[in-house]
DNA sequence: ATGAAAGCGCTAACAA
DNA sequence: TTGTTAGCGCTTTCAT
């Protein structure tokens, strides 16, 4: 009848002590004899005791798991800040769950399971903006926003400073010279679309260009929809002699889209993007964008995240990360300048 | 001091009942009267009572959650599995926790945890051969392999039929009339590398073609280890007329370092990648690739897995799931045939 | 159909 | 420094 585990009192037993001495030495109090550590040690060798951690979940009335909700989990740059925060959490001892809730439905339902049950002592929450999800988003519970800088002014954020890369950016296109700047945004509900549109239109203002509307085409993140974008300017014959897509995807079905239809990049039509991702430099031509640390991203939420949970603190923060611009041939014929 | 939440004996002070009536009725038993249920609901209604998932875990012994250990969390592979696995879990009442270990150390320590601390009731690991990390897989637990089949003949895995797919994807080429087709490898270490290499080799030989080790080439699935694959050919004055890369990353570099070269893709050189990841129809010129369904091994992995927790199972099995040629124009001037 | 008793494996608070 | 006594919030017997 050995089959089942060994648990803190068999080892207490075996070394001869109370339970609780066994519960110091695996939780590292200084309050042991060393001579009884050492004895404790042993049984628990011997034994091959390794404490439960639900028990101890149990105990202690917290849970040592943070959970991550975002859109998807595939998606490069959503994968990039799971990852960040994921390594974060487990520096600091914690373990990650992350899913995915692709509509507000879905999202409820998690937030019920993971806040509401308790299974999780934080919450880092992607792209809260993405949809009506934010109505289910749990006031009075460690939360962390990533992607979006929140709209009620007590819940901590991590996320690009989409405004000013989005100025950087057409910037850019505008020290070489162009004046016809297309742009391909995100969905609009999201608000970094909107910020990346907001920083679009300061640069064209800031040099005097006219804005004109029915240069911003709505796109949904994938190349599929840059691809589109283009297309819809090439038949309403206004071909810009530039296009900010706000995602290295859409800017590679911009590309892909102008390929197709005999016009060349960068001489024709210049294209900028933004993330930098792994792919970007294989490009046809290899794309300028602007660089984010995506998994940094992640890392400092999760930071955040355990500073409210583990000093109590509710300095509300709102952290805004740069991006770096990187020239290749997309922009420039000759990759340098 | 009604700051803490309600428990389920809270509860059951309120609706005038025992706390196991309320635990019946949260646990959807038959043995209790409707109108007994009424009583407890609007109870639990009033004071919003959760049931505590960790209390819940404690008293079950399990804790209904499971674990997939991957390389990494970012790779589109891997990424995909992962999601596949968690919605699959997720369906079944069970959550996932998605952990990178870079290394075979890593891996150690987080078996320990998860396993040894009995955190989660089963493991899923991705690429268990990666490296060494296979020493310290736990045996006597429920566990999946995702990427290749166990060596051992008692562990179930879900993986591509790596063989199969790649004999199809260099038979595509030898259809095309190719005689000199390179071979662009994951790291060898990988048994997915090796399964590939070897439906390679199996379809060289039955079309009678002598085999060359130096038509060989071994990458490490980035764009830019198939860049250096093409430009040691060249530099070696070997440049073969087709190159069957074991990934669509690896075949996009190689397509690249082509067009740099001035080498014409698919005239001069016909490219095949595996995997058809959501960028590959936008390469210049789109790829042709093996199609492979990757959410439905995280799917598959995660339902064989909660077999052997649920159903106690032991049936090892090993599936191995096909791949779709989509012939694009890195083979074909038309993207037709 | 309902309730009472016991315990899951640990930590916390206090006592010795 | 060590041990004792109580729980953490739930489920699982076993009565009734």
């Amino acid at each position: 009848m050995t089959n089942s585990r060994p648990t803190l009192r068999d080892v207490a037993r075996l070394a001869g002590v109370s339970h609780q001495t066994v519960s110091r030495v695996i939780n590292g109090s200084q309050d042991v004899l060393p001579e009884t550590r050492a004895l404790v040690e042993a049984a628990i060798a011997e034994m091959g005791y390794r404490p439960n951690a639900i028990a101890r979940s149990m105990a202690q009335g917290q849970t040592h798991t943070l959970a991550c909700i975002s859109p998807n989990l595939t998606d490069f740059t959503f994968a990039s800040v799971i990852e960040g925060a994921e390594v974060e959490a487990r520096q600091h001892g914690y373990f990650m769950l992350s899913s995915s809730a692709v509509d507000p439905e879905a999202f409820r339902e998690l937030v019920d399971e993971l806040v509401g049950h308790r299974r999780v002592d934080g919450l880092i929450v992607i792209n809260p903006y993405a949809d009506q999800r934010f109505e289910f988003i749990p006031k009075d519970f460690p939360l962390v926003f990533v992607g979006a800088s929140a709209h009620e002014k007590n819940i901590c954020s991590v996320s690009l400073d989409d405004e000013k890369v989005a100025y950087e950016a057409t910037r850019h296109l505008l020290d070489l010279g162009h004046t016809s700047i297309a742009l391909v945004t995100g969905p609009m509900e999201e608000d970094c679309s909107q910020d990346r549109a907001e920083g679009y239109r300061r640069a064209l203002s800031e040099a005097g260009i006219a804005f004109d509307e029915s240069m911003i085409i709505e796109g949904d993140w994938t190349a599929t929809s840059g691809q589109d974008a283009l297309l819809s300017f090439i038949e309403l014959g206004r071909v810009p002699t530039a296009v900010f897509a706000q995602n290295d995807r859409m800017a590679m079905g911009v590309m892909s889209a102008a390929r197709e239809a005999g016009i060349k990049v960068p001489s024709q039509l210049a294209v900028i993007g933004v993330d930098d991702m792994p792919l970007s430099s294989y490009f046809d031509p290899p794309l300028t964008t602007m660089r984010q640390d995506i998994p940094r991203i992640g890392r400092e939420a999760t930071r955040m995240l355990l500073d409210m949970i583990q000093k109590k603190t509710t300095n509300t923060c709102d952290l805004k990360l740069n991006a770096e611009l990187v020239v290749r041939q997309s922009t420039s014929q000759k990759g340098g300048d």
